[in-house]
DNA sequence: GCAAGGTC
């Protein structure tokens, strides 16, 4: 039996379609899927497996021995590369048990571990067991093996990984690699008849990156996080991706803090009558002394004609765009309000489900195996597009755009089926939406936009009129992403005399350069070669999620800004792209054999060493700065009981969020917080002084709230909302009503005879709450409305309403249908 | 409890 592994069940499947004879039979090994068919005769079964199946990780106990130098030598007497430099103190020799030094095991996370971490072995430990498993079953029947993972050098490193796994319960089966960029039967069928050696050279420079990444990244992150211990959760992270993307957002904030803005003057003119009015600026779009705007006021007032001197018009071609690689579609899909990492989470789906093509690509330019008209046709499917895609195909031959990537992993992002809004949940058509009409676009001609410049002369003063009119729509007929409205300008002729309405000399200010946006941070991150188009999104969420960032365009917290100056002044290797082009070179080193693996690592731990040995010895320092970062980010306003700062902090218990005073436990001022994202606001609550906060709650417009939960702003009037169900059925009549807790602020329904009755009802925490006189079919209790900004939603606030079960049955059948429906999408 | 890189 012949076993092929590749990367991804999908490939796994793929490749089987296009070697078998006949059509694969789909199994299990284990949970695992896998593909079996015929081939000359021979067995054949393909594998996927789920990227890299092994992990590094630092090994779990090592003896450090005199006799080799002070070499670590593992359980199994391994002799690791690592040797402990002479300045260190040696660890105490201890046979088979954790490596300590002075009692402190150095897997914990100490500071006084880290200068140790920094040259602690690495092992490489099973991540996805499933998998393993199911591979390594299959490899004790195998009489061959093909690896067949991506053709790249991570790919090389999964198959290197897998080989490793296969090799402990099959050592002697022979080996080979097919290398294919393209899932075509000839590529393929080409691929597995020329097989050529696994390139361990290539895979040994992937495993560099994996052991610099998390030998930096643990020990700076501990380093970080120990510094200024803020209890468990609270991570302070740093990597060789993510510091030098923190230092671009907290470079261009400071480059806003620096920003000294100007005072300059605009004249604007308002020109024509009626229908035919517009505005036109003066010649000097920007006056930088007062003095000379009101010149040109003075000279202009009164007047109320003015004089057409000259009209240009000139007419400029806007070509088509290029096809959407992943970086080009999180930047417009960023454009649209989707996130980077949304937009990966929704493209995966829509992928798996079979609306588009592969999600994970850098090529920009459509393989020649790709039937674009088939394409096309398929789009029919949608009415929204069928006009366009039947204009398109009536044409003798389609012609696409060419982006300035191109490689031969997969296609550009493209739609491989039609779907509807009724196919698809709102953001997901959204990206769909946005993919489909820009392939079409790719295919379609150029538009074309006149401008008009116009001169008008009043009172010796020169003003300039444009309007750009689209007067050919090529693919804006389609693709009207990120297109201006047209500004017409009136009919009008040379000398022609027009009205003039006066103008106005507006003061403004210079603006600082904008903050990045996540689809331009994406853009930049790839400029600089920092991350992959498959992780950037998930570096930008995780500068998120460790609070280093914060708001959408982007703007460093404190702690993010501390954090990156402390980086840059001890260890600025971490904060600068250049480690990464430096990493790039030397895996090309190694992949040529020049260098090894062992001799890269062992000089990027020794660098990293130098910076540790900087930043312990200002431990202190860097403590502070990260100390007074978190309580700026925290800081809320001041305490009206004690004047020290209100801070916004989670409790150790529950996690849950409250306001308390920085002074306690001497000072017990607190104040409970609403659920959803919370965050300061200069602004004092203008009813009573105290400060306020911006909260968030999912998926919801921002509110502002008074902290004080006795300041009228707060306060709710009961509300009654029907009879108490529990009561009625003892005979007895009692309302129940909606109030609000004045300490806590929950809104909840309760009876009023609640001393002997315990009825009670959870309520949505924000909301205008309207009572109604209905009453649940289900349970009984009183139906209510509550109206947010997405409009008025009426529910049974019975939390164990039987008629809640039956609703989550239905969406599940509904989704089961759905799911149907998907499979039938696929095979199509 | 760390990173970044694959993929789900």
């Amino acid at each position: 039996m012949k076993l092929v592994v590749t990367e991804k069940n999908d490939a796994a499947q793929k490749i089987a379609d296009l070697l078998g004879a006949s059509k694969p039979k789909a199994d299990k090994v284990y949970s695992t899927p896998v593909y079996r068919f015929d081939l000359d005769g021979e067995e054949w079964v393909t594998i996927g497996l789920r990227g890299h199946i092994l992990e590094p990780d630092f090994a779990p106990s090592l003896v450090y021995k005199k006799s080799k130098g002070w070499q670590g030598v593992t359980e199994e007497g391994e002799v690791l590369p690592a040797a402990i430099p002479a300045t260190l103190p040696k660890p105490p020799f201890k046979k088979k048990k954790p490596f300590t030094v002075d009692g402190v095991e150095l897997k914990a996370w100490k500071m006084e571990a880290l200068p140790y971490l920094v040259y602690a072995p690495i092992e490489k430990l099973p991540k996805e067991k499933e998998i393993i498993r199911s591979l390594k079953n299959l490899a004790k029947k195998a009489d061959s093996i093909v690896i067949a993972t991506d053709f790249d050098r991570e790919g090389e490193l999964i198959g290197s990984d897998a080989l490793s796994c296969i090799q402990e319960v099959n050592p002697d089966a022979p080996v080979s690699r097919a290398r294919y960029s393209a899932f075509t039967k000839e590529e393929i069928t080409n691929a597995f008849e020329n097989l050529v050696e696994l390139d361990t050279d290539l895979a040994s420079a992937g495993a560099s990156r994996q052991d610099i990444d998390l030998i930096w990244g643990a020990v700076l992150t501990r380093y970080l996080t120990l510094v200024k211990f803020a209890g468990y959760g609270n991570v302070r992270s740093s990597g060789r991706v993510q510091t030098p993307t923190l230092a671009l957002i907290v470079a261009r904030e400071r480059e806003r803090l620096a920003f000294v803005p100007e005072d300059y003057w605009v004249i604007k003119g308002a020109f024509g009558e009626v229908d035919d009015a517009f505005e036109a600026p003066h010649e000097t779009a920007r006056f930088k002394v007062e003095s000379e705007a009101q010149a040109v006021m003075a000279h202009i007032e009164g007047k109320t004609k003015a004089t057409v001197e000259s009209i240009e018009k000139k007419k400029r071609t806007v070509a088509p765009p290029v096809p959407f690689n992943t970086t080009s579609l999180m930047a417009a899909a960023s454009a649209e309000g989707l996130s980077p990492a949304r937009t990966m989470r929704i493209a995966e789906s829509l992928y798996m489900d079979g609306y588009i093509s592969y999600p994970r690509v850098d090529n920009t330019v459509y393989p020649s195996s790709l039937d674009l008209a088939e394409t096309v046709q398929r789009l029919v499917g949608n009415p929204a597009y069928a006009p366009y895609c039947r204009e398109l195909l009536s044409k003798d031959k389609l012609t696409a755009t060419r982006g300035k990537k191109e490689t031969t992993d997969h296609p550009p992002i493209y739609p491989t089926n039609s779907a509807t809004p009724d196919d698809l949940p709102a953001a997901e058509y959204k990206l769909y939406n946005l993919i489909a009409r820009r392939f079409l676009a790719t295919l379609s001609e150029a538009a074309v936009v006149e401008g008009t410049k116009v001169s008008l002369e009043v009172g010796g003063e020169t003003f300039i009129g444009r309007g750009d009119v689209l007067v050919k729509q090529g693919f804006r007929a389609i693709y009207p992403y990120g297109l201006k409205k047209d500004e017409q300008m009136p009919a009008l002729e040379q000398g022609q005399q027009i009205a003039f309405g006066g103008a106005t000399c507006t003061k403004k200010q210079t603006e600082p350069p904008a903050r990045y946006s996540q689809g331009k941070l994406i853009q930049e991150m790839e400029r600089l070669g920092l991350g992959t188009k498959s992780t950037r999104h998930s570096i930008i969420e995780r500068l998120y999620a460790v609070k280093y960032i914060m708001n959408d365009p982007i703007e460093p917290s404190q702690l993010g800004m501390a954090v990156c100056d402390a980086l840059d002044k001890f260890a600025p290797h971490i904060t600068h792209p250049e480690m990464t082009a430096e990493l790039e070179s030397e895996m090309d080193n190694i992949a040529a054999g020049s260098t090894s693996k062992e001799t890269v690592v062992t000089n990027s731990r020794n660098l990293l060493a130098d910076q540790l040995g900087e930043l312990i010895p200002h431990s202190e320092e860097v403590k502070e700065a990260l100390a007074d970062a978190v309580a700026a980010d925290a800081f809320i306003g001041k305490c009206p009981k004690c004047g020290k700062d209100l801070q916004l902090r989670a409790s150790q218990k529950t996690r849950s969020m409250f306001i308390g005073c920085s002074g306690w436990p001497d000072c017990d001022v607190t104040y409970p917080v609403p659920k959803g994202k919370v965050e300061s606001v200069e602004e004092p609550c203008p009813t009573c002084g105290m400060p306020q906060i911006k909260v968030t709650a999912f998926r919801s417009k921002p509110r502002i709230v008074c902290i004080d939960p006795t300041c009228e702003t707060n306060h709710e009037p009961n509300v009654e909302v029907g009879e108490c169900p529990t009561c009625k059925a003892q005979g007895k009549t009692a309302k129940l009503i909606a109030q609000k807790n004045p300490r806590t602020l929950k809104r909840f329904i309760r009876c009023e005879n609640y001393e002997e009755c315990n009825t009670g009802y959870p309520l949505p925490q924000y909301g205008k709450l309207t009572a109604t006189d209905e009453v649940c079919e289900h349970c009984g209790a009183p139906m209510v409305i509550v109206t947010t900004n997405r409009g008025p939603w009426k529910l049974c606030p019975n939390f164990d309403c039987p008629g809640k079960e039956q609703d989550k049955d239905a969406k599940k059948g509904a989704s089961a249908k759905k799911g149907a429906k998907k499979s039938t999408a696929k095979k199509k």
